[in-house]
RNA sequence: GUGGCUGUAGCUCAGUUUGGUUAGAGCACCUGGUUGUGGCCCAGGUUGUCGCGGGUUCAAAUCCCGUCAGCCACCCCA
């Protein structure tokens, strides 16, 4: 009988926990440059926040969280991070404390679907989350933020998508509009579209069904239903982007699926990711903190995916910088002590050493020291002992010495 | 939850169409070629419940049924 790891989870190790922990790094290098600050919540909440914060009729709360606990307590965990942190700040005051409150988090998200290319049922998302400014400085800074992230980590093969699907009140005219549109058109959709008539209209206009594509053609775009402050607002976000140099594609029909976005929302994809192109979403929530049982302070954020990084990562070649490693050989096991004694000195300098604890030949631990891509090795036989001397081999250059065993260190660099 | 594809050595896979001795290859690993010297090369060696369970058959990795797992895709999202 083996044990596997849980479905749609994985085990990180070697190259690819290097290329998750370059990615935190490297977000946490931007993060600070932009003035947000770290913050971990738990990775299991009460089950309400979820259902009140990210909404009772998205797919993800209806269906995709892993619930436990009993009816007094139940506990979902996380399947995002955003409303965690509105949480946090609600809960804290932060508000009371601060104009302006700026945090970013690293941190892991459980959703139970079935596993594919860039979606796993534990995956991990950096994200930053602007809260108490009714700006669009802030969105635009938001945006800014994982675009330098995605400079530093020189990904270039992705494109920024904008759309503004504005307030409550805009979306409800909207809302109505987009319903008697295709209310003719019903039987042309496909089965899912007929769902998303019902649940979520908004949603059948980003379908990728090309017949419904087609039927798309003169549907009116969000942009003319917007009232006088979204469209000021949106207006001003596009331009400050533009102003900032960062480029970007207005998509009118950009949706999104929880429920706390208001105005501004986008999203990162790339075409490199498989199926699942999106590699970076968020957008403006100006009702999540009140729904929550907070004051009511309007906010902005994005998530990214840190797997999805690491795909688009993953082809490049990371460099290997040769291993600052001494390899200890023993020739005969009475030198086994003696040559461990020195590994160990060696270790106390804080040169990383290692050697074989295996009785082999000079052969194979050579063989060893160089699939371990060490360095130097040092080499401990009867004749060195004799002599109290040490002999020293340079890996690359293969040049060797006979040195006094105390005084290795002159010639470890 | 739905659909498609795939499960054979530590890894990547061939063999399945058309059932037939002892199931193969490359890589990796080990040993040797050098009394005590790596990479390259050469020689040799180790490794398998052919995912699991049942059925058909003289005979099953191969055909049939079931089941589990993985991947990919739909929905939705990071």
């Amino acid at each position: 009988m083996t044990i596997n790891v849980p479905r749609g989870t994985v085990d990180l190790f070697g190259k690819q926990l290097q290329l998750f922990n370059l990615i935190i790094n490297t977000a946490r290098d931007v993060m600070k440059v932009y003035c947000y600050d770290e913050i971990q919540t738990p990775i299991f909440e009460e089950y309400r926040l979820f259902e009140r914060g990210v909404g009772e009729t998205t797919d993800v709360v209806q269906k995709e969280m892993f619930i436990f606990g009993d009816d007094e307590n139940r506990y979902v965990l996380r399947p995002e991070l955003t409303a965690p942190v509105a949480r946090f700040i609600v809960e804290n005051t932060l508000n009371k404390q601060q104009d302006l409150i700026k945090l970013w988090y690293a941190g892991a998200a459980f959703r139970k679907e079935r596993p594919q290319k860039g979606r796993q049922r534990q995956f991990h998302q950096i994200g930053i989350e602007c809260v108490g400014a009714d700006s669009p400085g802030c969105d635009v800074e938001v945006i800014s933020v994982f675009e330098s992230i995605l400079q530093k980590l020189q990904i270039v093969t992705y494109k920024l998508y904008v759309n503004s699907i504005g307030c409550a009140n805009c979306r409800k005219d909207y809302r109505n509009k987009i319903k008697e549109y295709y209310l003719p058109k019903l039987n042309k959709l496909c089965k899912d579209c007929n769902n998303r008539y019902e649940r979520n209209v908004f949603r059948l206009l980003d379908c990728k069904v090309q017949s419904c594509r087609d039927e798309r053609t003169d549907t009116p775009p969000m942009k003319s239903f917007l009232c006088r402050q979204c469209a000021d607002f949106h207006k001003c976000v596009l331009d400050l982007l533009s102003k900032d140099g960062v480029k970007y594609i207005e998509d009118n029909f950009l949706f999104r699926g929880f429920d706390y976005y208001t105005r501004t929302v986008f999203e990162w994809r790339s075409s490199q990711l498989g199926a699942q192109s999106e590699i970076s979403g968020g957008g403006h929530y100006d009702n999540l903190l009140a729904d929550i049982g907070g004051d009511s302070l309007p906010g902005v954020g994005f998530a990214c995916g840190v797997e999805r990084l690491m795909i688009l990562l993953e082809n490049n070649n990371p460099l290997v910088p040769q291993k600052q490693l001494v390899y200890g050989i023993y020739v005969d096991e009475e030198q086994k002590d003696a040559i461990y004694s020195v590994i160990s000195s060696v270790r106390a300098k804080g040169i990383p050493a290692d050697m074989s604890f295996i009785t082999k030949s000079v052969k194979s631990q050579m063989r060893q020291a160089g699939k371990q891509n060490a360095k130097y090795v040092c080499i401990l036989g009867k004749d060195e002992a004799d002599v109290g001397k040490i002999k020293i081999k340079n890996m690359s250059t293969g040049e060797e010495k006979l040195v006094e065993q105390n005084k290795i260190f002159d010639f470890l660099q």
